[in-house]
DNA sequence: ACCTGAACACCGTTCAAGT
DNA sequence: ACCTGAACACCGTTCAAGT
């Protein structure tokens, strides 16, 4: 018998060996031994298994930190943890930003913890959602950024004529010891959000 | 006959008129009056042609208070503008972060006057980029975000095993004369990540 | 209630044939 | 060099028929 935890998890061994685009409602159906058509008895649309999908895998997020450190400690390491987790699960970032929360549980176990540590921390209760949103979306478009191949930003034949541009992406290339360009980018913009969030913080505690 | 320009105008037309959904090869085809086989003479891909896509739509992005203002204040316009931009065009965002720049001349005209504008305000050459990506990073995030239904976050049946959520839910919605909730999470991460980068700017300097 | 098998209405892309 | 027309190898989804 099918079920939605057996559905998931199929998908999730897919992802693991083919990656998504190996994640099709045939190829589903081929591992779970039935017909294509067997799984629209359990599921709606492919849109909904993958809301199944992003809520298994926000499990692997490690928000941890939230009990046991300092506000912005604990933001940190959860920024970093949730960015990894979802440049390897790129594909569900679009998806993700415009799927209801309703009934996903482990998103919303997660969402708690954050918001209980934003409130033990000092935040004001009606600032909390748009930071966490904020900090969301940062992590979002940096997990995408992390797919990106190494010479995006090669000027090719162009680079003539943007001489500071060109400059600036050789010079940052050139950082001895240094990240990847995707970790120098996430770990500057995050430094900074923290920074100023806590700014923000300051003026509400005042 | 063909042309890379004529594709991309139709492309630009089509998008205005049907949406992303209605952005398909056969689509495009009888929008130029010609068999659908006749756009690979020009275009290797579809990808090939969403690339074009994006490098137009990166010119209805302003970054002319760069030549004009405070960099901060600079950064404050460019980025409202971009996230504006990229939210009508939302399904390229996956596709901007793995596209290359080389020949996207419109793309590098915005990046070489966004950093000449950080290297004015005294940024160091190897700083540069990882800055601009990271606001990037949140600007692609929070374009998503605009997409995302209002009641997103409704923990609906499950809310009372998520108090502290809820009520952070409830309480910003609740802000009397405030922005949209995508409005909101983006001018507190804007204007934290600015007050973060000034604070890195400040650290240089000295 | 759940599954199969066949079908539908699409996709992007290829390629021989024409001009 | 550029375009047409037909075909290919897929998609997600529906639905009558079976159990």
């Amino acid at each position: 018998m099918l079920s939605k935890d057996r559905i998931t998890g199929a998908a999730l061994d897919l992802i693991a060996a083919e990656g998504y685009e190996g994640l099709t409602m045939s190829g589903l159906a081929r591992r779970l031994k039935v017909a294509p058509s067997a799984l629209y008895n359990h599921a709606g649309s492919k849109q909904e298994v993958l809301g199944w999908v992003q809520d298994h895998v926000m499990t692997m997020v490690d928000f941890s930190a939230f009990s046991r450190q300092p506000w912005d400690e604990a933001v940190r390491r959860w920024a970093w943890s949730y960015r990894e987790v979802f440049a390897r699960h790129a594909p569900l970032v679009p998806v993700i930003a415009v799927m209801p929360v309703t009934d996903a549980a482990q998103t919303l176990r997660m969402y708690e913890e954050v918001a209980r540590g934003f409130l033990d921390a000092g935040w004001p209760e009606d600032r909390i959602v748009p930071a966490i949103v904020a900090l969301e979306s940062f992590i979002y478009g940096s997990a995408l950024d992390v797919a990106a191949p190494g010479d995006i930003f090669d000027s090719g034949t162009l680079g003539d004529q943007f001489p500071v541009f060109t400059a600036a992406v050789r010079r940052a290339a050139a950082v001895p010891g240094a990240d990847s360009a995707a970790d120098a980018a996430f770990r500057a913009g995050l430094d900074g959000m923290i920074t100023g969030l806590r700014a923000q913080l300051a003026t509400y505690s005042s």
